[in-house]
DNA sequence: CCAGACGTTGTT
DNA sequence: GTCTGG
DNA sequence: CCAGACGTTGTT
DNA sequence: GTCTGG
């Protein structure tokens, strides 16, 4: 899955398509976790755009917000017919900017966390949807919220676990942002990343805690002999 | 018809 | 909002 | 995702 | 055990 990641060095130029959309962000982020507020790319007005949503979709029709902290991830595989999902994946489909992701690899009681970045320095794409939520009876709470998809693993991320994001090349992050994209086209997009596009390290469990947003949780250490989680 | 759910992951 | 279950 | 809380009343 | 907060 995907329920920690990182945007180490902004600003970013990512690039979408034939299309490179700047990101300006006003601190390093080494640990963005869910219920926290975070940038995605989609179309605004007919321009591709950055905004800050926060992370966990509340679908329109919810009756609280309670329902964010279950929708950090959608499955590739059914995310078009859920309920909660069906109507952002038809028209509020997003890319989440990030530059690398963790997994934990989870053994006996211990669970130790991995980072996933691209083997050429790039920041990713992930496949994403969003959604506005505003109850009637408190307008005030109104929220932009997203989500990120997921997929079978690939030979990089299968021993840590598995689940993986939906990771997007810039030219099928187009494909997944365009209106009128089919069912057909968008489930295309939806596969595991080429293996020798990512590579994985261990690193702190420093990242475990969200409160921790520090360099220290990007940082490599050394896997312990005879025990590496995986 | 109305009521109630609507989600993912991991673990056992 | 829309579907499923009763 | 993991970490941390999980409760009420009354008093300052 | 289960929910909330980050």
């Amino acid at each position: 899955m995907c329920g920690r990641y990182s945007l180490t060095k902004p600003p970013m130029r990512l690039r979408v398509g034939a299309e490179v959309v700047p990101l300006a962000m006003e601190r390093s982020r080494y640990n963005v976790a869910p219920m926290q507020i975070a940038p995605v790319v989609r179309y605004r007005d007919g321009q591709l755009v950055t905004d800050e949503l926060r992370w966990g979709l509340i679908p329109a029709w919810a009756k609280d917000a309670k329902f964010a902290a279950q929708c950090i991830n959608a499955r590739s595989e059914t995310v078009a017919d859920k309920p909660a999902f069906r109507s952002a994946f038809k028209s509020r489909r997003c890319l989440v900017p990030a530059d690398g992701f963790y997994e934990w690899a989870a053994m006996a009681k211990q669970k130790l966390p991995w980072r996933f970045v691209r083997t050429d320095g790039e920041p990713f794409l992930l496949a994403g949807l969003w959604e506005c939520w505003e109850p009637k009876e408190q307008p005030a709470l109104r929220e932009e919220t997203f989500t990120i998809l997921t997929t079978v693993p690939n030979e990089v991320t299968r021993p840590v676990h598995d689940r993986m994001p939906v990771i997007l090349d810039a030219e099928a992050a187009l494909r997944w942002l365009a209106p009128e994209a089919t069912r057909e086209t968008l489930s295309a997009l939806c596969v595991p990343c080429p293996s020798d596009t990512l590579r994985r390290f261990r690193v702190s469990t420093v990242v475990n805690s969200a409160r921790n947003d520090l360099p220290e949780c990007v940082a490599p250490v050394p896997e312990q002999i005879g025990f590496t989680g995986i």
